[in-house]
DNA sequence: GCCAAATGTTAGGCTTAACGAACAATAATG
DNA sequence: CATTATTGTTCGTTAAGCCTAACATTTGGC
């Protein structure tokens, strides 16, 4: 239903196609012009101006001042690109031995460079993995979503005892603090408390039996399942 | 001397660069604004405007109507660029599997994408390689040139038993019949004899003991060394 | 050594993706 | 519910990198 690979797209309309669907894939918030600009760095009027040229192509639909959303042919160029980010991630870990806080700009750029025979190999050497470094899932060659699971650590009920699923990419920063503090997909943990206006989840740390407290941004960005 | 990372060069600006240090590595014929035209498939025009602009920068020293050479920052550039190219090779045919007539086009794409990490990572897990898969030397990070060998086939005495040392990868479809005739870096022949204006050298290959007619262009694009 | 052919340069346009400024529409607040 | 604040759109520019067409300079043949 459509012939033309996602190489075809411009890097720029691939960037717009991947944060729109990335945007849905763990909350339902919709995706707005504003948002777009700010997590792209750039200005309203240029993203604006894009997905008008979006919608004429018919990847995604947008009526002026409405809200942004992906049509089926729109869907299936951001699934693959996510698959590349994904499975570049996971090259860059496992076959050269980044950390995992270090992978998400490489493979930034390297997703709009890659063919699509260079993905396959990819996945074929590493095994056809199903989650990236993070814990992301990586979406099948068709398309089909490996479906997500656990909900963000802010929203785990406390005193259960849990292991970590995900933990979003979209901060190398606070990957990096995470990192030092021994938090990583797989890391089992105790839910200690939240305290609801100082916006801090304490969590204890087993294997270490370290106390941490989190603030709002790093206990929504670590998704958890119970055990 | 300069501090700037190749990378800050414009995939355009990097193309000009490593094209006009290939063309010197293997022959003295001067770079003229035409060859590069060809080779990178624009016009000379655009090509004139390009080189206006590396010579603003100090990349290229290029007098108008005259030929074109590279400057000291300019060599480093294009060294670096080259080093990319061989170490991608490398990396597509060692690690990923593909064939040696495959690889230089996801190249020359991934060249662009790939930072300095990426680089020195891939070349530690390829255990620091001196050669690419067509036999071409790769440049040491500090550019080193890693002297070449052999000469051309089409220039080998006749009589003499060699072993082929690289295979120019201008021409992938030239690669892949010299694949179907069993000729690839370290293939052991002996030469029969040049026929000049026929432009045709036959060879011997060892192993299977099979005479095959080589035309000019292909004996021009193997290289040779005396066993 | 002159003139034509080959080669190189300049000038003017096009497209993409960015910007800022001015304007339009929607949402929020009193 | 009117007015202000926020958000989104349009429009005119810019910078790269490409093009074509017109012009300039070399080079090579006679």
């Amino acid at each position: 239903m459509d012939g033309m690979p996602v190489s075809d797209l411009s890097p720029a309309a691939q960037d717009y196609l991947k944060l729109i669907w990335s945007a849905t894939e763990w909350s339902a918030t919709p995706v707005t012009i504003g948002v777009m600009a700010e997590r792209l760095g750039v200005r309203p009027s240029t993203v604006s101006d894009g997905i008008k040229k979006l919608a004429r192509q018919g990847l995604v639909a947008h009526a002026p001042y409405g809200s942004i959303e992906l049509t089926d042919a729109g869907r299936e160029h951001a699934v693959a690109m996510v698959r590349r980010h994904r499975l570049l991630e996971t090259f860059l870990v496992d076959v050269l031995g980044y950390g995992w806080d270090e992978v998400h700009d490489e493979a930034e750029v390297l997703e709009h460079a890659v063919s699509d025979k260079l993905i396959g190999r990819l996945d074929r050497k590493l095994g056809h993995p199903t989650r990236d470094p993070h814990g992301d899932p990586i979406p099948a060659p068709d398309g089909k979503p490996h479906a997500p699971e656990g909900t963000q650590l802010s929203a785990a009920a406390a005193g259960g005892t849990v292991a970590i699923t995900r933990i979003s990419d979209a901060d190398p920063q606070m990957l990096r603090y995470f990192t030092q503090l021994g938090l990583a997909p797989d890391t089992r943990l105790t839910v200690r408390e939240h305290r609801p206006y100082a916006d801090v989840t304490t969590i204890r740390l087993h294997g270490p039996d370290r106390d941490i407290d989190l603030g709002a941004s790093a206990s929504d960005a670590i998704w958890v399942v119970a055990v």
